[in-house]
DNA sequence: CATGAATGAGGGTTCATTCAT
DNA sequence: AATGAATGAACCCTCATTCAT
């Protein structure tokens, strides 16, 4: 009760008071919107959102200027806490390839209940988030590589490409047939493994005949 | 003013007549649909379609109840003769690999150039075609298998998740690098040949799709 | 009963029909707009027009795609009518200096019912109507300078800033005063008569002392 | 800690510092509101006058419930200043037919530079300042009266129309043709000279302001 | 008492669908 | 049967005002 207990920060208890709720409102609606826009898309009408998060329309609008501003703080933290797991996950794995794979079924799996992520890749993500996702493929990739696991030629861009490619099909797989999708990783791992040394086509040179044998 | 000028069927000419305006009207509808579908995806307004048709909305909704059953007949439509084209093709091609490989080509190519038809894909395809897809796929399917060129336990279901998957590529890659998406594909094909013996993961129950003994 | 007596206009009926419909609508819009805006002024909710008019939101902003133009268009409608006006009520007045009275006198009476209008003046008016009005007013000041009636170096542009002057005080001062401005506008004309041999201050330089004797 | 500097009033300490800061708050928002007032008119965003006064928005509606409170308040000082310099201005000035001049000129200067107060003046002004203006206008048309400059039948209430009439005009023709306000200016005052003798239309009924016997 | 976050009733605008002609 | 004008429920966003801290 005494103001002797807390010296040094003077102004701090009511600015941090404050603070505190509207952090707390703003993850609210992050947290809301999250669930929202994972289960309905980017679509959905910024009014749901306001009334899951129980919080009026001024005070998301207060947070974020602009529906989309929220959609892409909501995505950047999603995809961002995804890759600090995914980082760690890598780390803990010893198997440059089971690496790999755990990073593609840790990803798919968020995927598959996230419809407005998914969205985001078929538009290419959130740009703040690819140096970082690519980061981190970067280095499986090299992981794999050096341990002569991974086929010649394979670059993060391939990876990245074949992520963005089966994120569009975890959610529309999961309707009826639940995980075929894991299949479909297995498959496309084993034809990045370097067990097969054909040369891939050339990326600049976009030819429409298949042959490069 | 005499219907003497028809004896025999007395309201036919005029109905006949309007007919063949109604089909021709529903013919450009579905042309001009098809175009603006594939250049702007599902959500255009529908206005644009009915004003690129040359015809009036309440021509559009006489034929079409509902936008989304002209987006259906539309791409119902767009598969069908995709998948004429695709089966000629694979009947033309002698190596059955290469076949399957040609398919691939052919029907991403297709959907590059269309984004109505990706998204489509998204919602698990127009569910009038599947059938058709599925048979011309599993026969592609059969000749790899009894060539002993494709991995076993490989089911028609798979190729086309794979299928699916790789037609949400083609289209987010090609900005900036277009034709990435083949390389990809080899990749993926590579991973169906019959150099992996690995078993693939258990559909986990309910398999909708034609089998694979 | 039967079509000869329509030999000529085939298709017109049809086209017409709608058009006079949807014509009457526009007009009606036009209409319930100039009396809102009379009233309250440009920024009157548009759901408040559209229910005066009794037509929908979307056969308001079909014909007017935004609020903006709709306010134009009234504006420089009721500009146009009252100018005509103008024009045959300054072509019917012998005396010069009684037509640029009437002038005034009929345009203020105008104005004095119409807050839009008067906003309108506040930004420089409906651009596309100035050149018309300005027409009108040279030709008024032509024939007082002719007559020698009007004080010397008085331009077109000072008779506009003296309407424009004019406008905005006859609402402010209708309430309660109705019919002030008369007096004032007594006051200025005759301000503006020959009687006055002194010179105007010069409109480019911009002397904020006021002596120029 | 200890209230020994005040040792005769107890709690005044914190009441005086309370006031002395709620007054210094209330200066700085009066402040801020005319100068934000001033540039953009009546309808800025409440938030911009407290972010300009450097507090919150409880603090401004603690001393002004509402804002169009804070606009009348601002206006009101802002009349009272002119007001004070007006007078000392007229009583400098010997000659009556200048001080008149003189006072529209620097009324005028002010009008051009404040948004919000020529707003004010569409709505007949700030009620509270009506009568030391009416009073300050009165004694300077008595003064032009007493010296025979004024013409027959000018009431205060002519001259505060005209004020009003001028206030609106000096902004809209400032675009483009700084100052040609002056030229108006002159026309108008010099309707008002005594070298004009005809009658001025009656006022119509009930006149509010000062009277002109 | 100050703070500034929260509120929520509108405001302008769009677009799938219906309906009078 | 064709036309395209009409409908109105939503949608995104703003801002005067209130209220918890």
């Amino acid at each position: 009760m005494t103001p002797a207990d807390q010296p040094v920060f003077r102004q701090s208890p009511a600015k941090r008071a404050r603070r505190a709720d509207a952090e707390r409102n703003r993850a609210a609606i992050i947290e809301a919107a999250g669930a929202v826009f994972a289960e309905q898309g980017g679509t959905v009408d910024v009014r749901e959102i306001a009334r899951r998060s129980g919080v009026g329309m001024g005070t998301l609008y207060r947070h974020f200027p602009a529906k989309e501003d929220l959609l892409a703080t909501v995505l950047e933290q999603e995809v961002a806490s995804w890759l600090t797991a995914a980082h760690q996950a890598a780390a803990a794995t010893e198997e440059p390839w089971q690496a790999l794979t755990v990073f593609f079924e840790q990803a798919l799996d968020i995927l598959a209940r996230n419809r407005a992520l998914v969205e985001s890749y078929a538009a290419a993500g959130p740009p703040a988030c690819a140096p970082r996702r690519d980061a981190v493929m970067d280095e499986l990739r090299i992981r794999c590589v050096n341990a002569g696991l991974l086929r010649g030629g394979v670059t993060t861009a391939d990876l990245v490409l074949l992520l963005t490619s089966l994120s569009q099909v975890v959610q529309a797989a999961d309707d009826g047939h639940p995980g075929q999708w894991h299949r479909l990783l297995r498959i496309s791992l084993d034809g990045l493994s370097s067990r097969h040394t054909e040369p891939l086509p050339e990326p600049t040179l976009h030819a429409d005949a298949p042959g490069n044998d």
